[in-house]
DNA sequence: TTGTAAGCGTTATCAT
DNA sequence: ATGATAACGCTTACAA
């Protein structure tokens, strides 16, 4: 199947180009009966503008690119999933890199975006990255910036946020409401300003309960399962009786932890993580968690971006607030 | 940051794009000194080549489409992902959309891929495509077909898929060495050659083992949880003591009913999955599944698109063997 | 309302 | 080894 040009359905219509083009690309400047017959044409010859000729033309792509660092991440995917569904829809083409969290392979993405005359960048960063120096760097004048999730708020144009601080805030009230008295946080990273917003709303909670904070019992590392086992043993010993974890894998960590410790879940010992994965509600017993919304963060994220490129909005930061889920890890008084 | 040309890069030096285009590809017909100081120059003008107007002049892009019904499944973002990975290292871009199980998306993806000149389209059916019509109709020339998972056989182009017959074979006669008598089949729409194969291995393990098949507990019906349940308690009702259910969702809510019925799982019984989905390890009890490994099915998918737009490789079809992966679910064996 | 012509940045084919 | 030139398919002033 060769692919017919415009040039060839004004040949056969004994037409010029010109006005192919401008009747395929609905300009009021064409009789609407030439512009029947050209479309008719069209669709007959099997005629599909071609992008690429397009673009370099008008210097920017009907593309957008999506940066984050593992599609394979049920977060990640589901943002990706809506924002694509949105983009697409309004004829965006949508180009997907993974940084794998490094800040070499997030580089070379912004350079294939850049190659590609993106119309915009949707991106989260990798946990290499620092600073948004290298996203400056990088872009191409004029490109829409989208950050989500994790963002730097030096950078300009639109953010997209959850309200961790608030999430994590409800997470613990929680816990203290169900009278767990010794509660420790698996923080993550709190070089990330994602994870020093939920280690603040834990802060905020046992604040207001009159609760001393102490640095012992909150753990700055990964959040792996691996290393939620790890802090966890340290929490227990130091006589903790809940812990908040900022992620579900290191609240997984934490129940092996305390399932070797011998003590019960969520009777001795109350746990609830942040993201709400799939396998938190299909444990035993259930896991809480805190839900993230990613659909909603996707479909604001490409909402944002469409407004932006319309003119229609300067730049901004969303928030999108946390959903407490409530399951049986941390539920004390239904149990008994 | 305005986007400097090798128009740019000649002027600079005093010489002619031809001999930057040139000295830039690689090409051998280039003095070696010249080569080095335009490269010198390009990296520190910042160049970057204009991926459009390379494309539009040799009429392919270095681009690969990749169709899934929807990139949010973890079996589909895990073949992205691995494929992406190498294909990106390969100096292709990846563009990627959803056909939402539905045939129409499924099309206007492929007419996406078109327009963009891809050199190759990897795609997984949907749901509602019954057969491969629609993609001769839309793939353009000389592009590159790699189907996976889902596939027809009848088109031409690369294959890769599992072998679900030879697991679904062992799965059944695992169930059967641990003296399960009356196993049904959670089979899923035996429209596709997919779940067409998974019955066969099923029955092959009954007849093997001298067991009459008995088409009252061959379900046939959508993979998901909620039928998955409705099934299974007609599986029960039917005598059944054990299930193989093609997806862990059905197999999940076979547990549903199971447990509803107040059977033990594995002791009164047992119950495979199929897809190895990451909550089949975090049940309790463990479910025991199939496991398809999608990173080798986007590696190879990706590898064989390599070598055949190099020419190394004609139509082909690659199996990937399953991996029985047992746990609690199934054994009762261990228990006893 | 339609046509003319130039040009987006790159590469391929000539020629030098 | 390098330069001149045309062309890929499309869009857009400008002209008619």
């Amino acid at each position: 199947m060769i692919k017919p040009t415009i040039t060839d359905i004004a040949n056969e219509m004994g037409i010029t180009p010109s006005t192919v083009s401008r009747a395929l690309a609905g300009s009021p400047r064409v009789k609407e009966s030439t512009r029947e017959a050209i479309e008719r044409k069209a669709k007959e010859m099997g005629y599909e503008r071609n992008v690429m000729a397009s673009n370099l033309r008008k210097g920017v792509a009907k593309t957008v690119g999506i940066i984050v660092p593992r599609i394979n991440r049920q977060f990640f995917s589901n943002v990706i999933s809506s924002a694509e569904s949105i983009l697409e829809e309004a004829g965006y083409t949508v180009i997907i890199c993974q940084s794998h969290e490094t800040l070499e392979d997030e580089i070379k993405a912004l350079k294939t975006m850049r190659a590609n005359q993106v119309a915009g960048v949707l991106i989260s960063h990798s946990i290499q990255s620092l600073n948004g120096d290298h996203i400056l760097e990088n872009i191409h004048d004029g490109v829409e910036l989208v950050q989500f999730d994790r963002v730097f708020d030096n950078l300009p144009g639109i953010k997209v946020v959850n309200d961790g601080v608030n999430g994590s805030y409800e997470a613990t009230k929680s816990l203290i409401a169900n009278g767990y008295k010794k509660i420790g946080t698996l923080a993550g990273y709190l070089g990330a300003q994602l994870f020093k917003d939920r280690k603040e709303g834990y802060v905020m909670a046992l604040k207001e309960a009159g609760i001393p904070v102490d640095e012992d019992i909150i753990f700055e590392d990964s959040i792996l399962r691996a290393t939620g086992y790890q802090s966890a043993l340290k929490a227990i010993e130091r006589g903790c009786d809940a812990l908040y974890c900022a992620g579900d894998f290191s609240a997984l960590g934490a129940f092996d932890a305390v399932r070797e410790a011998g003590l019960d879940v969520p009777g001795q010992f109350g746990i609830i993580g942040t993201a709400n994965e799939h396998f938190t509600g299909l444990m035993s017993p259930t896991m809480s968690s805190l839900e993230q919304r990613p659909d909603r963060m996707g479909t604001e994220a490409a909402r944002a971006f469409l407004d932006a490129v319309e003119g229609k909005q300067e730049d901004r930061k969303i928030v999108i607030p946390m959903e407490l889920i409530i399951r049986q890890s941390s539920s004390r008084k239904q149990q008994q």
